[in-house]
DNA sequence: GACTCGTGGCG
DNA sequence: TCGCCAAGAGT
């Protein structure tokens, strides 16, 4: 029986993977915990891990220099794991969310202690740590120590969902993003792709005014050949931000000191400093909720503090008082005097640092 | 699932 | 100017 003559094999046409995978070996972006693509050295796990956590919801813009500052400062997980708490809280001041920081703290404590200062290697043992959820787990795994894993951020979200035209509003799509995200991982290389995804959502496929043009996926994309890129992922509308107002008291001494307070260590800006003052609320006024450190004529400055935070906006009034260094009175509560010329090494969480600002100014 | 939890930049 | 948004996690 003749054979027929083998048709020469044509080549498998290159995966959506293969394309993003050499559009950022082209493009990547040098960033200080980003290993360079191709290269054959290995990530350290404790600066991606730290890399990852200072991310979570914050600019690579905005963390560059906190990244830095920590890496000098605490160059290993067991140097950080030996720093003291409020010294941590303080170089994270600025950064937001301070949850992370304690979150860190604990992490690095677990790590260095129980696991001699190595991080686990699977998604599971990762995802077991304080701090470290689904996302962080699975770039960890991937980027640290080259596992396939399924990385999805507000980035990928965004791509998978435009390239699969996934209508289904947010979060209710969340599952078929995330199987769609799975159809298009490859095994190998798995940290570069999720960069790859990474930087991608951040400089080409953005929120508005997506470059398909200029996008290696374009031939790949639902969204872009319907004609309205942008309108993926459907979002939910958002209800309007509601606004608390609250009191602060600028208690100054004559020898230049401010009362600061120790803040307890849940809840909001909780384990930072700050200055006293009410409770933040729309419905009640200070004069339920809390008194003043001392009593004394408090004097009102004249423009109050605005602060935005993600979910309410602040109106704070700000009451000053000063005092004799020798005033026999004490200020009640957990707190200190603290030397305005040196008020910036305090850590002040942004809505406080901006009513030392005022205060200072207005003393002027 | 729905809330809570910061900050800075950008269109 | 101002709402939207960012390499989410914990409760």
């Amino acid at each position: 029986m003749p054979v027929a003559p083998t048709p020469p094999l044509s080549p498998p046409a290159p995966s959506i993977a293969d394309r993003l995978l050499a559009h950022y070996d082209a493009h990547a972006r040098t960033l200080p915990w980003r290993i360079r693509p191709g290269s054959t050295q290995q990530p350290d796990p404790y600066r991606v891990w730290l890399s990852e956590i200072m991310l979570q919801q914050t600019t690579v813009a905005a963390v560059i220099p906190y990244f830095d500052t920590f890496t000098r400062r605490w160059p290993t997980v067991d140097a950080l794991a030996d720093a003291a708490d409020a010294d941590v809280m303080a170089a994270w001041a600025g950064l937001g969310y301070y949850a992370r920081a304690r979150n860190l703290l604990a992490c690095a404590r677990v790590v260095a202690g129980e696991q001699r200062g190595r991080f686990p290697d699977s998604e599971a043992g990762l995802r077991a740590l304080p701090g470290v959820g689904a996302y962080t787990a699975a770039a960890i795994a991937a980027i640290a120590f080259g596992q396939r894993a399924v990385v999805v951020d507000a980035n990928v979200e965004r791509v998978v969902a435009r390239l699969f035209a996934i209508g289904t509003p947010l979060p209710a799509a969340r599952p078929a993003i995330r199987t769609a995200a799975d159809s298009i991982t490859p095994n190998e290389r798995a940290g570069d792709f999720a960069q790859a995804m990474m930087d991608l959502g951040s400089s080409l496929c953005t929120p508005r005014n997506p470059q398909c043009l200029l996008c290696p996926l374009r031939s790949d994309c639902r969204a872009a050949q319907s004609g309205d890129p942008a309108a993926y992922p459907v979002k939910p509308a958002k209800g309007e931000k509601p606004r608390r107002t609250g009191t602060v008291w600028w208690l100054e001494r004559d020898d230049g000191q401010v009362w600061i307070e120790q803040r307890p260590a849940k809840r909001m800006l909780g384990g930072m400093r700050g200055l006293p003052g009410t409770d933040w609320d729309s419905r009640t006024s200070w004069q339920q909720t809390a008194p003043p450190p001392l009593a004394g004529p408090w004097q009102a400055l004249n423009s109050p503090v605005e602060h935005v935070f993600s979910h309410f906006a602040l109106t704070l009034t700000v009451e000053r008082l000063r005092v004799a260094q020798q005033s026999d009175c004490l200020p009640g509560g957990d707190g200190e005097w603290w030397p305005l010329a040196s008020l910036a090494d305090a850590g002040l969480p942004g809505v406080f640092a901006k009513v030392a600002r005022l205060a200072l100014r207005e003393n002027a």
